[in-house]
DNA sequence: AATGAATGAGGATTCATTCAT
DNA sequence: AATGAATGAATCCTCATTCAT
């Protein structure tokens, strides 16, 4: 579908790819019409319509481009790290590098969240963030049997805890670039509340 | 306007007002037409322009109705609190009593965080949001100076992880009521978590 | 229907009466709707529709009335007279005390002229056009055999050019009032071209 | 976009556009609906969005393609002669040959005086009002400068005279065109008028 | 691989008008 | 003499989509 990352965006199908990634992101999959993207691509609509089958497809493709985006990036971070804290760093720092590298594919990934879509999509948008959940909750759950996280602590409040503010976090620095969400310093400080407090065994 | 809350939802514009957070927060504000909401009230759509002059007001008054809300909750259960603990555990039932008293209001109006809309009520948004975030960074900020936060503890991400978590409890339990997001238990659990561990001055 | 014309403008009545020749002439028939003359008035939709049928008879009764006004001024310049070129002095300044005294009913009735109108409508006003020419065109026939006239003309032509002159100076006035077209200079200039070089006997 | 006059008419554009002229000049340009042109062109609406940008634009470019139409005419009949009595003659043809060869442009574009119009389009309308009230008046100060036209009659009151004349004409032959204002003799007329009363020295 | 032209369905909004009070 | 509330029909316009080329 879409080869390599590395020769993305020359063709046709890529150029509409990202400028629909672009436009779904600042105004909202409803909001933008076919025709839009067409402008803005310099395309006639039914050359969008010969590499996708409808805007519903486009927009289906779309998120599974971001997730294979968000897949690649956590074995980049997380599965290279053994240890469990640097592993638990290398989740914030994968989030991090999403935000820095494919600021509109997060972003509109975000907006996926609620947003107002086909119900076929919901459901998908659902299961990928059921399945987010899920590999944060089982890493809580296995730090929990390795002894790494208080047992007393309920692994859905935790799951909650981290990817709630993940999410808040990926939100302000959509809406408040200038407040530098994502420096390395708030990386930091985010780690060590975590590290320092709540996964912490002294209470 | 609408005077009180008790003898709510009688007449045609309540009942105008009512189905329209219904349904704006169940399929978004794109994708319900003013036919939908006029069909499901029961009346024609120049009823529906006889109060609200367009759509974009019908949705900006159903956000300016949802934030009194909000602040009506928030006096009951922190204002009256004197305790510092007491009042923080006291915006933590704000939330609860908000999803349990209000449900399609609160489901509209997490609906709106990220939402495709008009760019004026966006603004209108992002500025509650704001407001909102401000609210608790206070409480935060004259914790410290009460030495009841760690001082070492950064604000903003204190602020950030409170409502990050508190979100997503929103979110899941609009997509997953039956998770119980919200019921006594998990307050308690959450409530605990920052009493004990993040806000608790031995780290 | 109106009394007289003294104590007009007190009563609703008269004010919806004003408020619609205004708009009317301003921005067209069809462009005005009845919520924007009963919003100007101060009344509400149903107070118009106690006086005037629809938006049609409203409209009717305009043009009556503007007749109405215009055959005063005619009396009032031109019955009074005795002598020919008297009165046709008098026909052209009736015309200029039409667009002084009552503007907003000239141009209410100019903008008739041509107007998209309800067909009933329509050949009412082309009747009352009609009525006009054939006043002018027997006042030339009158000319001829009186002798004022030169008998070589043709009647319809000079119907034509004296109207068609007068008609476009209206309209000038309506859109250029600083050229000031209805001036006594102007009047006296145009009731000169006609005393001298058109009525006049040798050619 | 429209090529020559001679292929006109055959493409799916160019009907909409005559169609539209003879709806709006007969009906006007608020009574005519999007959908009434469409059915008689015998096409979908989205169609003639393709190729009017919205309802204004196509009668802006109506205005424009009438003008154009107008000056062609104007080159065929004056541009061509010399003498200026000839070139008088000439302008009076060239009216007549507009309501001839043209019908509804004319019609329509008489209709447009006085119209009820978007504002933009009205000054549009206005400014080629003016220019054609100013060539004229250029002619006449021509005349006067070279000894045709006498000296002390007022250029203004020449122009206004003329074309009011034949603007009225024009909507006589609209709505009366049993009358036939426009056959040649009473072109003839109109010129000797001019020529021998008006035009000549001798006052 | 791409286009110009066309479509049916539906969008928000406004119209003149009327009912019960 | 006047009103608040309601209506059916119409407005302009845009949508996602497709055909023949």
């Amino acid at each position: 579908m879409k080869d390599s990352l590395e020769q993305f965006g020359q063709d046709t199908k890529s150029r509409i790819f990202l400028t629909a990634a672009e436009l779904f992101s600042t105004h909202g999959y409803e909001r933008v019409s076919i025709r839009q993207i067409c402008e803005a691509v310099g395309v006639g609509k039914p050359t969008l319509y010969y590499y996708f089958k409808d805007k519903e497809t486009l927009l289906e493709e779309l998120i599974d481009f971001s997730r294979q985006l968000g897949e690649k990036l956590l074995e980049e971070f997380v599965e290279s790290q053994t240890q469990y804290l640097e592993r638990f760093y290398g989740i914030i720092k994968t989030q991090q590098a999403f935000v820095k590298r494919y600021p509109n594919f997060v972003r509109f990934f975000i907006v996926l969240n609620i947003f107002s879509l086909p119900e076929r999509i919901r459901q998908k948008v659902v299961a990928i963030q059921q399945e987010r959940f899920n590999f944060v909750r089982t890493f809580f759950l296995q730090g929990q049997e390795q002894g790494m996280v208080p047992a007393e602590l309920d692994v859905d409040l935790l799951t909650t805890s981290f990817l709630g503010t993940v999410n808040l976090m990926i939100v302000l620095e959509i809406f408040h670039p200038e407040w530098q969400v994502f420096s390395d310093k708030k990386m930091q400080d985010l780690f060590n509340l975590w590290k320092d407090r709540i996964l912490n065994q002294n209470s």
